[in-house]
DNA sequence: TATAGGGATATAG
DNA sequence: CTATATCCCTATA
């Protein structure tokens, strides 16, 4: 048998370790028999990162995931991941028992790793900025020192099993955006609707191992579709009216997404030869990045750090986003003084991408494996067959990217 | 908020 | 095309 070749491990992880319904344990058996490769791609950076994130999901080394997750490019725009970095921050900036120390090294200007993270930088918005991410980081920055603060704080984000929940959400919401691998893209190209032009531009002996990877029957079916439909006068003209009036369309819409693309890309590349020491690489990353935010901002924070813990027993921190959105209003009959240390509002993410998306994507029909029927089944023994949320809680493993409603689904599917 | 049921959509045959 | 699987929407308690 040949030796595999360093890019077919990487295709083989790519296609396996990619795959939700794989569990984990499988995935590192695999990951350990095979040379990792020196350029993984993207979706099996993400896939990695979310099984490290599942096994170990509110840590420092959680956040060191979702930061690196965050930068990774092609971003699922509704991913929660955001809210999910905000909840673990601010859980073990409140469960560490030197909470200044904790709220300082996670939040506190200039080399909070969190705030580096969510905080304005030279050249663009970090990837987890938020309006509520720096609102937060502004008040554990203010609290420091302030044993009122901490306190209102610690019973806002000291519940673990909350910041687990965020964890939990997006890890759903990210196995669902997952792509097809490479091997599947590939096998498409070959088999799939993108077959006739595929073969129709490979030579003798290309087709010769599309011949055995397809087999007879498909084959022959491929070859008669390029000889029958694709060398007909109509269909030249088909593709050349298409082709022409996509040149129309690119001529008059200015597509946003090669360049998005483009940078995003670069960023990988960039990251890519760190991917291994992903620890270095947010500690040093931004050593040298700008400091002063608004100087409303340092002015505020200021006056509540050395302020009366009154004023914050008045805030109630429910109502504090609302404010915030509301603070576009012009109405402004709202008193200034009962906002303590609102920053002024910065950049909103106004993508076109996302302005004409106003509906969420529906997700790509991900088959149920065998494994997830047979704990389904089992679930269903033993909870019953109307406790989808019991079942789904006791097999989180088993069931990466599905929710109770799918489960029940399935259920109905699967009795009748 | 969790669940049940109807409906939309993708995929297999 | 029909049948089936998966996912989405919404009424209800």
């Amino acid at each position: 048998m040949p030796r595999l070749t360093p890019s077919d491990a990487s295709l083989i992880l790519d296609h396996v370790v990619g795959d939700a319904s794989i569990p984990t344990a499988a995935a590192n058996v695999l990951l350990a028999g095979l040379p990792f490769p020196d350029r993984p791609t993207p979706r099996l950076l993400r896939s990695l990162l979310l099984r490290r994130l599942a096994a170990d999901p509110v840590s420092a080394a959680a956040l060191d995931s979702l930061q690196f997750l965050a930068s990774l490019p092609d971003p699922d725009p509704a991913s929660p991941v955001s809210a999910a970095h905000l909840a673990v921050a601010a859980f073990l900036a409140c469960s560490a028992p030197d909470f200044d120390a904790a709220a300082r090294a996670l939040f506190a200007r200039p080399g909070g790793r969190a705030r580096r993270a969510v905080d304005e930088e030279e050249g663009g918005d970090p990837p987890l900025a938020s309006s509520e991410a720096l609102v937060v980081a502004d008040q554990f920055e203010a609290a420091v020192g302030n044993a009122f603060s901490q306190d209102v704080l610690k019973g806002l984000f000291g519940d673990r099993a909350k910041a687990e929940r965020r964890v939990r959400d997006l890890l759903a919401a990210e196995w669902a955006a997952v792509g097809p691998s490479r091997l599947e893209l590939a096998a498409e190209q070959i088999v799939g609707d993108g077959a006739v032009e595929t073969w129709r531009a490979a030579d003798e002996t290309v087709r010769a191992k599309y011949r055995i990877l397809a087999g007879e029957e498909k084959t022959r079916e491929i070859l008669s579709k390029i000889e029958d439909r694709i060398s007909t006068p109509q269909v030249h003209k088909v593709i050349h009216d298409l082709k022409s009036s996509c040149a129309d369309l690119h001529n008059v819409v200015d597509d946003p997404l090669p360049a998005a693309k483009a940078a995003a890309d670069k960023v990988l590349a960039a990251r890519m030869d760190k991917a291994v020491h992903i620890n270095d690489e947010f500690n040093n990353h931004g050593a040298n990045c700008s400091v002063a935010g608004p100087s409303a901002v340092n002015d505020q924070g200021e006056t509540l750090r050395k302020g009366t813990p009154s004023s914050l027993m008045d805030w109630n921190p429910t109502a504090q986003s609302l404010l915030w959105e509301d603070s576009l209003d012009p109405d402004g009959s709202r008193s200034q003084s009962h906002r303590p240390h609102l920053p002024s509002p910065r950049r909103i993410s106004v993508s076109p991408l996302q302005v004409a998306e106003n509906k969420a994507r529906r997700r790509r029909a991900r088959r149920w494996s065998s494994v997830e029927e047979e704990t389904l089944r089992k679930g269903v023994e033993q909870f019953g067959s109307s406790n989808w949320k019991d079942i789904l809680i006791h097999n989180s493993d088993a069931f990466i990217g599905r929710t109770t409603v799918d489960l029940k689904d399935k259920w109905r599917n699967m009795t009748r």
